[in-house]
RNA sequence: GGGCGGUUAGCUCAGUGGUUAGAGCGCAUGCUUCACACGCAUGAGGUCACAGGUUCAAAUCCUGUACCGCCCACCA
């Protein structure tokens, strides 16, 4: 073949887009049911289902991390021939979007109840198809090899139908059920919010102390409260029963400041005698825990917040002023009518709605709620279990504490965008039914005139049924008998209860198993600083301004993410530096091939050398690469991708490209053009740069499918070539044994250079003197030993031969190489040098020493390990025996 | 308040009982070595947070302490 001339750097821009293109014509992402490759078998299905990105969403540097590490684990699946089928979607995401769109109607001047529901959710609709799509294009720009032509909408009609579905048969199984509660309720999107969805945050506060003077003309009580402002809703105030303090006064009343009410004092083991003043106002309508103690005592609810966090019109003066401008207005009064004994600082949690920050409410209102109870419990047994495995294992035991406190769960939203509840109530009988069909008359009653439920389902209410309602369930679908349950989940810690939990929940409830065996957690991606990345904050690192915007391209982004992605940390530290570093690396990487590619006239891959045409180099490559392969492969199965990300960065730059390339070279010149010898040293270049591409390829796909092309003889596409085997045969421990001689003669050689300020333009010659088996490894090297250290041609000599004199040398484990200098050898240096040396040497003997005169160790330490330190003593001992003669040589010996 | 994680070179991290603890970046020195200066070579740099303990042997296992971070939680 003619040789091929390729650029010294490789722009990325230039190449990856096309290729996905082409990939994407190609019909490689697809996966389609095929009996023939059978549940379980080597080529079955491998299913992941993409965490859903909201439709709102925008690249981030945290959906970069998870989404690469699944497109990893479904390009290495596919390419071992498994069925891999990657399930992507967008989320509608309710709060989210529903706010986004409000913003942008606010913007023209319009509000929701002007707008009207149905013409509201026609502009979210219209939001959706200008902007729904950015994300799915980001997508694609980072490679991942998404299944496009599944892509789903949750609102899309099939999934809408199975949302309803599911509703349906939760509610009349019992399991869905409406209640007046507490609930948390965000003032700002006017809409409850389940307790997954609050955000506890740490503020400074403060707390007030109020009295509340006694009914019958005594001091009363003082409280400590930290919203005054809901003092105006008090109906008791409760002591601990077995609090000295307040014995006398329980069962006696008191005056609630400003709106002079008289309320019990009431007793209660709830109370915390430590806390403030051990006294607690009791506001059953503002505060869940009051709300119990209400309930208890049988006191009334007051309410004095709007659903907007407003004082309510019967709240006099403070009617329509916000919860924290009345909280100051009834501080100042308390503090008017001298009740107000004092206000310290204080530092507590307040629950913020994840969505829009806003400090939320506990607030009485109608609901529909989720008894998890039982689900819950299932979920636990499965993961106790082990047929869902959390790596890292940790994660299953935060999930277990979740699943183990299950608490009711608030499904309904008063919102406008989602999946409306499929109930209806009958305006004469009051029955509530539930249908995924619009109802027209009660079917208890018969005739009576039926209302839709208004609210919207929370969105991981849909998210839920996931990975089956993709799938085509509630049909029996072929799809969902092949390819449920599926394989793996990779997420986010911050979505383990939200989403993961409840995926295995409902998998279990509707399906009878779970939706996925493994589940990855990817750590949390934060600045060097260690601050979480957001946009809002400035603090992130933006993955497509990376891969365009600075031209690093997705592979490098990819790589820099993964080699980092290990299981022990629960943070990732990044920064751009690190994407950098990986372009270098594959600048390095396509370099090489330049070189292989230069040497590959004549090449033909078909020719297979025999064993005998295998250079010492050849073979140590090959048995490396071996040994290269099984570790990737080994790595990947357990979840460790930073270490096949380290592996292949390991074997490419400091073996493939330091040694072995280094090594061809000098084969290359030896071996003529047309030789069987040639041949062999072509075909290791090809093929080792091949098979290692194909191990890359998960993690950098675009690079390495460049490099497929371009090499020699690879028809189709690396993305379903065959995942390489490891050869066993390829291991050779003699000649992994003869590199590592080679190496440290040719290192030390190196650094002898470098201290005696050789050039590396200066030819030298050296002496290798070398013990017999150090001899035999050396001797098939010896031309690349001497260009490795660029030394005029060597012979290796028995050790046994006499010093060369005038000389500096190097004394490594059974060799010694020495470089003749005449008169130029500096004995001060030189004697320096040698005493640094034994410094070292006797160091380490010293503690080796000990061990070994030490009878416990000999008696307890494993015999085998006993005898290497017996060996390495013997070999330190020698070379000190060594390092004296030489000094003895130069006179005046260093000190001992 | 409960739970979980982290603390190893200037930075980011490997290293889970057995050589004198490693890598990349950064730093220093030298190099137009015919694939690559986004490179090559050499080198400096660490009492493995601290204190106890277990063991023939501890960065590694156990206990405690300190600091940093995360999650859960109705002490107002």
């Amino acid at each position: 073949m003619a040789t091929r001339t390729l650029r010294t750097t490789y722009d990325p821009r230039a190449v990856e887009m096309p290729r996905y293109t082409e990939w994407m014509r190609a019909g490689y992402f697809r996966a389609l049911v095929d009996p023939s490759r059978t549940r379980g078998s080597s080529r079955g299905p491998f299913v992941i289902m993409l965490p859903l990105p909201n439709v709102t969403g925008e690249s981030h540097i945290g959906t970069a991390s998870t989404f690469s590490i699944q497109d990893v684990l479904i390009r290495w699946r596919r390419m071992q021939g498994r069925n891999a089928l990657w399930q992507p979607g967008t989320d509608h995401a309710g709060i989210a979007t529903q706010n986004v769109v409000e913003r942008e109607i606010a913007r023209e001047g319009l509000t929701l109840e002007a707008l009207g529901r149905e013409r509201f959710v026609q502009r979210v609709w219209q939001w959706k198809e200008t902007y729904g799509n950015i994300i799915v294009e980001q997508l694609k720009r980072m490679g991942f090899s998404c299944d496009w032509d599944r892509y789903i909408f949750t609102l899309d009609p099939p999934y809408y139908d199975a949302v309803l579905e599911a509703f349906v048969r939760l509610f009349n199984q019992g399991l869905i059920y409406r209640g007046k509660r507490m609930v948390n309720w965000c003032p700002r999107d006017q809409s409850a919010i389940s307790d997954l969805e609050v955000e506890h945050v740490e503020v400074d506060t403060q707390l007030w102390h109020v009295r509340y003077p006694g009914a019958g003309g005594g001091p009363g009580i003082t409280i400590a409260t930290q919203r005054p402002e809901t003092i105006l809703a008090d109906v008791a105030v409760a002591v601990h029963p077995a609090d000295p303090r307040y014995a006398a006064l329980i069962g006696t009343e008191v005056v609630v400041p400003i709106v002079n009410r008289r309320v019990p004092v009431i007793a209660d083991t709830r109370v915390d005698r430590e806390f403030g003043t051990g006294a607690l106002k009791i506001t059953p309508g503002h505060d869940p825990m009051d709300n119990e103690i209400g309930t208890d005592h049988k006191l009334p609810t007051l309410v004095i917040l709007d659903p907007r966090g407003r004082m309510t019109a019967d709240t006099g003066k403070y009617a329509g002023q916000d919860r924290f401008e009345a909280r100051k207005a009834v501080g100042a009064d308390l503090q008017a009518l001298g009740l107000l004994e004092r206000v310290e600082p204080y530092r507590t949690n307040v629950g913020t709605c994840d969505r829009c920050h806003a400090v939320i409410e506990p607030y009485i209102s109608d609901q529909w709620f989720a008894d998890m109870t039982s689900m819950a419990a299932r979920a636990a047994e499965a993961i106790r279990s082990g047929r869902v495995r959390f790596h890292h294992e940790r994660w299953a035991k935060i999930v277990l504490q979740f699943l183990d406190h299950i608490r009711p769960w608030t499904i309904s939203r008063q919102l406008w965008w989602g999946h409306r509840i499929p109930v209806w109530q009958c305006d004469v009988c009051g029955e509530r039914t539930a249908a995924k069909t619009p109802l027209e008359r009660c079917p208890k009653c018969g005739g009576g005139p039926v209302k839709q439920d208004p609210d919207v389902l929370d969105t991981w209410f849909s998210s839920g049924i996931w990975p089956f309602a993709t799938l085509g369930w509630p049909m029996e679908t072929p799809d969902l008998r092949y390819f449920y349950p599926g394989d793996v989940l990779v997420t986010a810690n911050e979505i383990l209860f939200l989403w993961v939990a409840r995926m295995i929940m409902m998998g279990l409830h509707f399906m009878g198993d779970v939706p996925f065996t493994d589940v990855y957690v990817a750590p949390t991606v934060m600045t060097l600083e260690g601050r979480r990345m957001s946009r809002s904050l400035g603090t992130g690192i933006d993955p497509l301004e990376m891969v365009d915007g600075r031209g690093y391209g997705a592979d490098a982004v990819r790589f820099a993410l993964i080699s980092r992605c290990s299981q022990a940390q629960q943070d990732l530290r990044f920064n751009e530096k690190m994407i950098a570093d990986v372009r270098n690396f594959n600048t390095k990487i396509w370099n090489a091939t330049r070189f292989v590619l230069m040497n590959l006239e004549g090449f033909d891959h078909r020719r297979a050398p025999a064993a005998g045409d295998l250079g010492p180099a050849d073979r140590w490559i090959r048995s490396r690469h071996a040994q290269l392969s099984r570790a990737v492969t080994a790595h990947l199965e357990a979840f460790e991708f930073d270490k096949a990300a380290r592996a292949l960065y390991e074997f490419i730059w400091a073996e493939y490209c330091d040694w072995y390339l280094e090594m061809a070279k000098v084969d290359l010149q030896d071996a003529p053009s047309g030789s069987a010898r040639r041949a062999a040293i072509q075909h290791t270049l090809w093929s080792v740069l091949s098979d290692t591409m194909a191990l890359l390829h998960p993690i950098m796909p675009f690079l390495t499918e460049e490099i497929w092309q371009q090499l020699p003889h690879h028809g189709d596409s690396l993305m379903i070539a065959p995942w390489p085997a490891p050869d066993p045969d390829a291991v050779d421990a003699d000649h992994d044994r003869m590199m590592d001689t080679l190496m440290s003669v040719v290192r030390a050689l190196r650094s002898l250079r470098s201290e005696l300020g050789l050039p590396p333009s200066q030819r030298i010659s050296v002496h290798v003197r070398a013990d017999e088996a150090s001899g035999r490894l050396l001797a098939p090297v010896g031309r690349h030993l001497a260009a490795l250290a660029r030394t005029d041609p060597v012979s290796i000599e028995p050790l046994s031969l006499p010093r060369p004199r005038e000389s500096v040398t190097a004394v490594l484990s059974g060799v010694e190489v020495s470089i003749p200098l005449g008169g130029l050898v500096d004995p001060a240096k030189e004697r320096d040098r040698l005493a640094r040396a034994l410094r070292d040497l006797d160091a380490e003997l010293l503690s080796l020493q000990r061990r070994l005169d030490n009878p416990d160790f000999v008696q307890r330490a494993p015999a085998d390990v006993v005898e290497r330190e017996q060996g390495r003593a013997e070999d330190l001992r020698a070379r000190r025996q060594r390092l004296h003669e030489i000094a003895a040589a130069l006179g005046d010996g260093p000190a001992r």
